[in-house]
DNA sequence: CGCAGATTTGAGCGTATTCAAGTGACGTGG
DNA sequence: CCACGTCACTTGAATACGCTCAAATCTGCG
């Protein structure tokens, strides 16, 4: 009975919710937010660590955004390989680079006890025709999107990995930072493998740059509780070398 | 005066462009197709090899069709280190990424006598609130590039030099083939170095790799003469391992 | 023709991988 | 309560892939 009172709360309008300010009703009036409430399908249950948000393959519907919790997109290539395109975290938008093929590309999974709002986007366009705000906040959203992705491939094609595990946790801190949370203290939603599946790593590769940053004194990790102590540090092993990057150990 | 004449039919309306069933006005009535050319400000000369449709940080304020030729996103990080984030062919947005930020993330440069479309982005939007279908095809072209932006990801994450220049190729042939080109025989509109630069090798390695497939017979190329001779086999190539990546070999 | 830029080829090396073993935390069941 | 299995993570050793450096060759173009 408390938890459903206190998830009632949880689950309020978009005008009691304190990621409004970063996500799409960003720039609504009151009014405007009413109907843009109205459309949205709250979740029954916050979702469990380990359970599927959609589907791959599965066709597209609906956008969510990020009430609490977290999540990552996880795709199968044609071996079946997983590998891991996304993390979301709380204010960010899934499933719009889904608008175009029509289905989910890949598996959204809980990393741990998580929420979602629901947005169909059938009706969230219908509504977008009317307020342009919305319309200009969803087509940010989506540019967001395709911006990010552009610096994980920077990353991704010129970096080692201490750089790119830098880059990769000042970007957490940052995007922590924009929902309200502390950018240097943070607890990681996923596993070592996750990051390394991620950022192009084995997950040894993780463990052992891990353990470099912290005898350095620029992080310090507990289990998953991290802690940015040097944050100008952090940023220049991020950027260390300038240019392309090295070759590739072995192949599996 | 006969180019002149000539170009001047290049740059007919949109009704007349062979590109428009992959363009924005893809699901445009007459009139609307009319309307929406209205707004398209083409530019008078076509853009030579090595100029600059945009420059980093300029403010944003339109897209970009191409129309012929290619082009190159050049993104310069903070050390002044050049980096290819995206090639643009024929029938191709540019731009889209740059609407959350307000202004352009790198150069985009022609990578040979191109000509492109210039759509205001903020007349754009106006004229989608009015065209359910153009705004549509808008978020569809946005979601599309997201969607081409992972596929780089995973492509970046977890293959060998040889799998990843098979896959490009692959690629690019299915973006030629949507613009009308042939999907086996296409001129490479890029140098190694940009190829490299764009995929996270050296320009030596690219060399190599193209050498082997060449000796294998699953391409032929004549300086930027590409023949794809088995397409199964390029496929095949493109997917060799299943997993990870490798190590990275030196970093200058 | 001759230069500049692009590409090819060779030798050696370094980073990150793979394989392998071991530690630690946690929850289950005897 | 402790043995035990599982899972995440750490650490070590050997190896591989692609990088860097260097030089040669090819190409396009004035």
């Amino acid at each position: 009975m408390s938890i459903s009172m206190l998830e009632s709360q949880c689950w309020g309008s978009c005008q009691t919710c304190s990621l409004s300010s970063l996500c799409l009703p960003l720039a609504l009036c009151i009014n405007e937010m009413k109907e843009f409430d109205a459309i949205i399908t709250r979740r029954r249950a916050p979702l469990v660590r380990g359970e599927n948000l959609c589907r791959q393959g599965e066709s597209f519907t609906n956008v969510f955004a990020v009430r609490s919790g977290s999540f990552k997109q996880i795709v199968l290539d044609e071996e079946g390989e997983e590998q891991i395109s996304h993390f979301y975290l709380p204010g960010e938008l899934i499933g719009l680079e889904s608008i175009d093929e029509g289905h989910y590309p890949g598996f959204v999974v809980a990393l741990g006890r998580s929420s979602v709002c629901e947005i169909p986007f059938q009706q969230l366009d219908t509504l977008a025709e009317r307020i342009p705000s919305l319309r200009q906040q969803l087509y940010r959203s989506i540019s967001r999107g395709m911006n990010e992705d552009r610096h994980l491939i920077r990353l991704l094609t010129c970096k080692s990995a201490e750089e790119r595990i830098a880059s990769f946790f000042l970007d957490l801190g940052r995007r922590f930072r924009r929902s309200g949370f502390a950018f240097e203290h943070f607890r990681l939603p996923m596993s070592r493998t996750d990051i390394g599946s991620h950022l192009g790593l084995a997950l040894e590769t993780v463990s052992r740059v891990l353990g470099r940053l912290q005898q350095q004194g620029v992080i310090s990790l507990h289990g998953r509780e991290l802690q940015i102590l040097r944050t100008d540090e952090l940023y220049r092993l991020s950027e260390k070398y300038p240019s392309h990057a090295g070759g590739m150990g072995a192949l599996r």
